[in-house]
DNA sequence: TTCCTTATTTATAATTAATCAAAACTATAA
DNA sequence: TTATAGTTTTGATTAATTATAAATAAGGAA
């Protein structure tokens, strides 16, 4: 029994994609999944670390973000052109996004229903399918 | 009787967008509108005009494309983070985007159906719903 | 036409997010 | 403890985009 409460830490959740759980990373898994569903850029998570006192670099923000990404602990949403969030909450689940406050909310899993998808060609496959409602202030 | 071919023409329309029919812009809509159902960045539309011996500087093709995107005559999607792609199709339609190759392509209007939209807060309006299918190759 | 006003374009600099490279450092296992 | 493989850091670098200010061009009036 080597996973007696698999993801309620972030030592846990390191160790289960594989990752090194350095100071580093553990701040920021800490940082990132002790709030759940955050919607966060490299750059806001870097400020979050330094007023935490942790001495991280942007670019290890960076590499550590994606890394998060490739191993399922985060997923990247791409909404706004020269800039990526990322989302906590990897479930399957859609979007809203306010272009006027570039504020990103998710919709519940499954409340959105998708049909007519179409046919991918061959060689290729799905990898994922995004729907992002933008709204604007009026 | 104003508008005999309201959108055949590249000056019809720079005129009904109230932009001032300049050579710059003629050129570019003429590259963009000619062929149609482009996907296009300003990178690459800057260097077709180059070939099509049209003497434009890059920050006007990004100005070009910016107030063809507020004048309705292009949509701008966001499927990259760091770069913009400029669609010439602006009817009501979704994408397929090859994460590998970077290649994007139209799904045809009404092929995709969507249900179960969220309800939207007071003081905001939905001002578009992109659905992205995103693809690897295999 | 010629002049005038304003919009547009240009070249270039500045910004921004993101990535890279090399040296310094550190977690882990033997 | 030590070796080593992986990680982090700093600082430079890239790519895309945007801002600025001077030069140019368009459109209307005289």
């Amino acid at each position: 029994m080597n996973k007696v409460r698999p993801f309620s830490h972030a030592l846990d959740r390191l160790r289960n994609a594989g990752l090194r759980p350095t100071r580093q990373r553990l701040a920021l898994a800490k940082l990132l999944f002790d709030n759940h569903d955050r919607h966060i850029t490299a750059e806001i998570l870097h400020g979050e670390a330094l007023d935490a006192n942790v001495r991280v670099s942007l670019a290890t923000v960076y590499n550590t973000l994606h890394q998060f990404n490739e191993a399922g602990l985060l997923r990247e949403i791409v909404v706004d052109s020269g800039r990526s969030y990322f989302d906590t909450n990897v479930s399957n689940h859609h979007h809203i996004f306010n272009e006027d406050s570039r504020e990103l909310m998710d919709i519940e899993d499954g409340q959105i229903g998708l049909a007519g998808l179409p046919a991918i060609g061959a060689g290729q496959e799905i990898s994922r399918i995004d729907v992002i409602v933008r709204v604007i202030n009026i």
